[in-house]
RNA sequence: UCCCCGGUAGCUCAGUCGGUAGAGCAAGCGGCUGUUAACCGCUGGGUCGCUGGUUCGAGUCCGGCCCGGGGAGCCA
């Protein structure tokens, strides 16, 4: 019979039996030997940050031939009992009694990873093997544990999640450039009379790309549900090389019916309060190494967030606060403007020194679909700047009067017939709702320190890159 | 796309005034030790991003291109 199979997480919180031999598995991190007769290895199974040290004895059969030839990569499967480490560094360890090796690594010398910090430039070139360091294994942890946090917190409160289309025709969200979907024949395109390309001809009939957004579509859901949210990737086609954007990211984007835009930010700051407090509370391990090696003051910092109010500041304020402020702007600011990256940094890194919402933005600088406010001047808009990252959230109130919504579209020059169902959602049993979207990815990235969003998701793709 | 910085061993980097390359770590061998980013010694390891030019001679100077990073714009 065989014997349990633990896994690293379990041995190090004490939770695995120590009256009987168990199996664990997993990927060296480094060798050392003893001339008295024994071997440590540090295996790693990806569980927890630590990984679990096991003692070889050389009496093991295969010592001289396997064991000294581990090096940092080689897959083992070790069965032993465990006991308390008699040795500083951890609390229990892995007396083995037999240790086999499933895959060796060919080449040691040029095995990219090494039991060492690594620039995360390098291990972005190593996409398939970088998930092997403890630092892109942590933020892989963060990203599952937020995930679930925010789905918890969703549930847990309501909301239902809408899985919106990933392929859409609506080819003018305003969120960006898109990427085409189509199955024509890129080197023989079907024409049209007038020379244009026939796109009745292609798959759906019709123009269609992959989504910007699941806004318009989880509106819909929102005007019978009540409480819903999407949670799925999102796709920008935009020629964008910076730390905070990706060509695909992905997205959470909360709709609320019958609610304004205070309900709006409310329940920003309770969704974003609520996800960090599990996070602490469940992976902190992971926020302590990110706390250590990333960003000091990490926890601290989150903890701070949790326990204090958000602030709130119209974009009239912002501009009285950025006009006073005694900073030299390379972009002069004033009311109408939009801000730039050094305006809304000033605001939270200097001004607030916190996370800031900041609300209703002058309505030219801003989407069709966002609430006109009585003043004629500004919509009913927010966006939830954090220190570091910038724009986390980006949302608004949306319009739900049919004839302010038709005069937008016709001043933003778009196409009513395109969004004729859209339209539909004012015309049957219309009501004030509101939501807005995280990115996943930026808030990753400010829960960890890390400054680049690529390190936040699995494989990055930007431009020029999906090579994995 | 624009501005700035960079590309030298598997990784992180040094390389002076232009004279065909070094260190630490990793790897291999040996020593030492209940070790823990172990330590000590020895050894192997290079298309100096690519390409053209200047020069007796280019990692080094000049042009073009490719790739990476930071910042800006677009936004989440």
């Amino acid at each position: 019979m065989s014997n349990p199979v633990v896994s690293t997480r379990d041995i190090l919180a004490g939770n695995v039996p120590q009256d009987a031999p168990v199996t664990v598995k997993g990927w060296v991190r480094t060798r050392r030997d003893s001339k008295a007769g024994i071997s440590f290895i540090q295996l790693s199974d990806g569980s927890s940050l630590h990984p679990v040290q096991l003692v070889a004895p050389n009496t093991l059969p295969n010592f001289a031939d396997a064991i000294l030839r581990l090096t940092t990569g080689c897959a083992v499967e070790a069965t032993g009992m465990i006991v308390p480490s008699p040795a500083k560094g951890q609390p229990f360890e892995m007396q083995a009694m037999a240790i086999d090796v499933i895959g060796w690594v060919e080449h040691p010398d040029s095995y990219p990873i090494q039991p060492k910090p690594h620039s995360l430039e390098f291990l972005r070139d190593v996409a398939h093997l970088r998930p092997r360091t403890n630092i892109i294994a942590a933020a892989t942890r963060v990203r599952h544990t937020l995930a679930q946090a925010i789905h918890r917190f969703f549930d847990e409160n309501g909301f239902y999640w809408i899985n919106t289309p990933i392929i859409t025709s609506s080819d003018a969200e305003g969120a960006g450039a898109m990427f085409r979907v189509s199955t024509l024949d890129l080197a023989n395109l079907p024409r049209t009379a007038e020379g244009g390309i026939d796109f009745s001809k292609d798959f759906f009939a019709r123009e269609a790309f992959l989504t910007v957004s699941g806004q318009l579509n989880v509106e819909a859901y929102c005007l019978a549900l009540s409480k819903v949210y999407t949670f799925g990737p999102t796709f920008r086609a935009e020629n964008s090389n910076t730390s905070r954007h990706l060509a695909e990211f992905w997205m959470i984007e909360p709709e609320i019916a019958f609610a304004d835009l205070s309900d709006n930010a409310s329940l920003a700051e309770r969704l974003l309060k609520n996800a960090f407090k599990t996070l602490l509370r469940e992976r902190a391990d992971d926020i302590a190494f990110f706390d250590e090696r990333v960003e000091k003051g990490l926890a601290a910092k989150l903890e701070g967030i949790i326990n204090s109010e958000f602030v709130r500041m119209d974009y009239g304020e912002a501009i009285r606060v950025l006009e006073r402020a005694n900073e030299k702007f390379e972009f002069p600011v004033k009311w109408g403007v939009d801000l730039q990256s050094e305006h809304e940094r000033y605001l939270t890194e200097k001004h607030v020194k916190k996370p800031v919402i900041l609300m209703n933005y002058p309505k030219e600088i801003k989407a069709f679909y966002m609430r006109a406010n009585d003043d004629g001047k500004t919509v009913a808009a927010m966006d939830v700047l954090v220190p570091g990252i910038g724009e986390i959230i980006g949302g608004s109130q949306r319009e739900e009067r049919l004839g302010v919504l038709d005069a937008r579209m016709t001043e933003c020059g778009i196409d009513k017939e395109h969004y004729a169902w859209y339209r539909d959602l004012r015309r049957y049993g219309t009501v004030p709702h509101a939501g807005f979207g995280l990115g996943f990815e930026r808030t990753i990235a400010y829960v960890t320190g890390l400054a680049n969003v690529r390190d936040a998701i699995p494989f990055p793709r930007t431009p020029g890159n999906a090579r994995y």
